[in-house]
DNA sequence: TCCGTCTGATTTTTT
DNA sequence: ATCAGACGGA
């Protein structure tokens, strides 16, 4: 990444960095922050750090600590230590994300905690429905008071490192008119009943234990000689004990962060844990990495302008011996459609001059804004992938099957149970399940026990207890199976044997076909786990979506998801106030959170390397009304010298201009909220809701633009009308019509699409 | 028990 | 617009 050449007596890990990162490399001793501006080789040098650490024998792999957030980073950080340090990386044990080191360390002594080492860690979802049984029991109405506002509640005070006892009646006030505590106290107890966990917990039990039980810190600060934390601006409060604690005795701690990466105070992240850092750890010694090696001086300044307009800074100035570049592209755009088109042109130059698609990222505020650039890309063939969305384990299929494997591995965990009691159907509905519950309510014992005891009882009857009696008896078999096979043939029999697998073969349906294959991709990443036990917290912990190898593809994801990488083109669409900065930030949060908008601008425009395009439209269609929108602050932030603005809306804009005033009024029918008014129709040019063509004035323009793509394409001459189809995303089809590569086609449950005719397979 | 209809909500998301 | 969850009837 840096280019500054070594003498040669110089380690190999010191190679290439610059004065400020080999300081941060070399002040191993004592407390030091590191902050480093977007694209400023911070991962460099925390791992030449980490090399240095273990080449100078200050210390073993086995007694550092390096914590990250995401998974991603953990490996990456992994990966590239492994690069410098060799075999020596298989023995870092305590490099990981937060949780994952605190479900180590927990697994260790569960037992002071009143959990068992093999404890379950439950995914949202479980608990959810575990808060949801709590609110209907303590007989709180659902509608006034969501079940996810009191998990969220929750997970405030967990992120704040706070138990049961420490939520005082002002707190307790923030759910059911003061009865928050109290729930949050059974949730607990429940928790430790079902001998199982939530992600809030594996921190909060850990700094329990330390800061009750002397021994077992006094035994992590002797083992942990170095401690090294990555984006330490978004650590919570929880996070933030837990490291002081540790750190306490040694005070080698370094902290790696960026307060103008702070992105995530939503999710509990203190900025204000790097800004008071140096109180927290007198005598730390402040470095700054401000040398960028990633974006050109138009894109950084862009940035900097930008990120300027918030207050209370640490305060840094990026700079970078990088050639000028090209000005940051600011264009304005009639409406959605037309950004979405836009963008697909302007890739397409990028594409021509020989740039692979990977290096291509299109940035959105919000998750909803990915569908129109999906619409457009799967109308004209660009090859696209939607980051974010769904995990691979969030899947129903992987749930269902993870609960199965969750009732063999643990007797305790009820929610397992209740989830796959009656999937596939065996006539167990509510009723049944009520009753079971009620037993073991009495007898205190969970579920599965309760519902082996139900079979000596007359609770149920005929057909219900003959099933339940099939499933009580196969789960002891599976358990007994568990101790002899291999876990990933016990899943597979399991699996077949519950008929969970023959419900999906039943179901002929693309979808089943899809869920069957994710059910074998399970099994088969099994093999690869020693042990039920760590297969299981490798799911809940760090499994991820990530797809191997692929042909190259734009990416299209929320500035959330993209902090950390970078590419040389990046798209930022949909600049406008209400939308970015979000309508929620300029409502609630004050300047706060409108500064936490501006911090997810300035990510936003750091993630480019080369070319930068923002985008704002003039009406963008919100949940099924059309609005009016006006560019966003953002934009007007963004200095002059910096930017290029696209001079085509000019006469774009006096078109529409033209249009408006021919109306008597377009916006009498947005006023009244209907939004699809004739006026707006001729205003817009594109009819609303039906996705028809876009044929207005402002638009043609485009459309000439963009000819090049469309034209010259013959079509495949395997497919004619009438022909059933398959396409990856709609299905199945019958082809209606033809038009050189293009196809529309009539989908069995999409309804009409169009679509390039490489996207779709003739009876697969 | 299952399926269609109605209602309401809808930033960002890791672990 | 869209989607999930609740509700009510067969």
């Amino acid at each position: 990444m840096a280019q500054t050449s070594a003498p040669q007596a110089e380690p190999p890990y010191l190679r290439g960095l610059n004065p400020p990162q080999r300081e941060a490399v070399l002040t191993t001793d004592g407390p030091v922050l590191i902050i480093a501006g977007a694209g400023t080789g911070k991962t460099a040098a925390l791992t030449a750090r980490l090399a240095h650490l273990i080449f100078t024998r200050k210390a073993w792999p086995s007694e550092i600590l390096s914590v990250t957030f995401t998974n991603k980073a953990a490996r990456e950080m992994r990966e590239r230590v492994g690069r410098l340090v060799g075999d020596a990386v298989e023995g870092m044990p305590w490099l990981g994300t937060f949780h994952a080191i605190a479900a180590k360390m927990l697994r260790r002594h569960a037992e002071l905690v009143g959990l068992q080492s093999n404890f379950t860690i439950l995914d949202t979802d479980d608990q959810l429905r575990l808060l949801k049984q709590l609110i209907l029991a303590a007989d709180i109405d659902e509608k006034r008071f969501p079940t996810r506002s009191l998990a969220g509640l929750i997970d405030q005070w967990k992120n704040k490192g706070l138990v049961p006892a420490d939520i005082d009646a002002g707190e307790s006030e923030r759910y059911a008119n003061g009865r928050g505590g109290e729930l949050y106290q059974q949730y607990q107890a429940r928790l430790i009943a079902l001998n199982a966990c939530d992600f809030g917990d594996l921190l909060l039990h850990m700094l329990v234990i330390l800061k009750t039980h002397r021994d077992v810190l006094a035994q992590y600060q002797q083992r942990f000689k170095y401690i090294m934390v990555d984006e330490y601006q978004d650590t919570n409060s929880s996070q933030y004990l837990w490291l002081r604690l540790l750190a306490q005795e040694r005070k080698n701690i370094a902290c790696v962060g960026d307060d103008d990466q702070s992105i995530y105070s939503w999710r509990g992240a203190q900025v204000e844990n790097i800004l008071k850092f140096e109180r927290d750890f007198p005598g730390a010694k402040v470095i700054r990495l401000e040398q960028n090696y990633r974006s050109t001086p138009h894109i950084l300044g862009a940035a900097s302008g930008v990120i300027a307009n918030n207050g209370g800074r640490l305060g840094k100035q990026l700079w970078t011996e990088r050639d000028v570049g090209e000005k940051v592209k600011v264009i304005g755009v009639w409406d959605g459609p037309e950004e979405a088109r836009r963008v697909g042109e302007e890739i397409d130059i990028v594409r021509r001059t020989g740039k692979s698609l990977d290096e291509v990222a299109i940035l959105v505020r919000a998750q909803h804004q990915t569908r129109e650039f999906e619409d457009r890309f799967i109308a004209i063939g660009m090859p696209y992938k939607i980051v974010g969305g769904f995990r691979f384990y969030e899947r129903a299929e992987i749930r269902d099957a993870l609960a199965y494997l969750r009732v063999v591995n643990q007797p305790a965990d009820d929610l397992a149970f209740e989830r796959i009691v009656n999937v596939p159907k065996r006539g167990l509905g509510d009723k049944a399940v009520a009753r079971i519950h009620q037993l073991a309510r009495a007898t205190g014992t969970p579920l599965t026990t309760a519902a082996a005891r139900i079979l000596d009882t007359d609770e149920l009857t005929g057909a219900a207890k003959k099933s339940l009696g099939r499933l009580v008896g196969d789960i002891a078999r599976w358990r007994d199976m568990a101790t002899s096979l291999p876990h990933a043939e016990l899943a597979r029999q399991l699996l077949d044997e519950s008929g969970y697998t023959a419900m999906y073969q039943a179901e002929k349906s693309v979808e089943a076909t899809g869920r069957l294959e994710n059910l074998s991709e399970l099994v088969r990443a099994m093999e690869e786990y020693d042990s039920l036990g760590a297969f299981l917290e490798h799911v809940s912990l760090v499994m991820d979506n990530e797809g191997g190898a692929q042909d190259p593809q734009v990416t299209i994801m929320t500035i959330h998801a993209a902090k950390g990488l970078e590419y040389d083109t990046v798209f930022l669409v949909g600049w406008e106030e209400g939308l970015f900065p979000s309508q929620r930030s300029l409502d609630e949060g004050g300047v706060k959170s409108l500064e936490e908008e501006r911090r997810l601008a300035y990510v936003a425009i750091t993630r480019a390397r080369r070319l930068a395009v923002i985008i704002h439209a003039a009406n963008r269609r919100i949940y099924g009304q059309w609005n009016s929108s006006i560019p966003s602050r953002f934009v007007a932030e963004l200095p002059a010298e910096h930017i290029d603005t696209e001079t085509t809306m000019s006469g774009g804009a006096s078109l529409w201009q033209a249009n408006w005033s021919d109306s008597a009024d377009p916006f009498a029918d947005v006023a009244r909220g209907t939004g699809r008014g004739p006026g707006w129709q001729r205003a817009s040019g594109s009819a609303a809701g039906t996705g028809s063509t876009f044929n207005a004035k402002p638009a043609r323009v485009v459309e000439s633009r963009s000819s090049a793509i469309s034209l010259g394409n013959k079509g495949r001459d395997d497919l004619s009308l009438g022909m059933r189809v398959f396409h990856q995303k709609f299905g199945y089809g019958a082809i209606a019509e033809i038009e050189g590569n293009k196809l529309e086609i009539d989908f069995e449950t999409s309804g009409r699409k169009r679509v390039m005719d490489s996207f779709v397979t003739i009876n697969p």
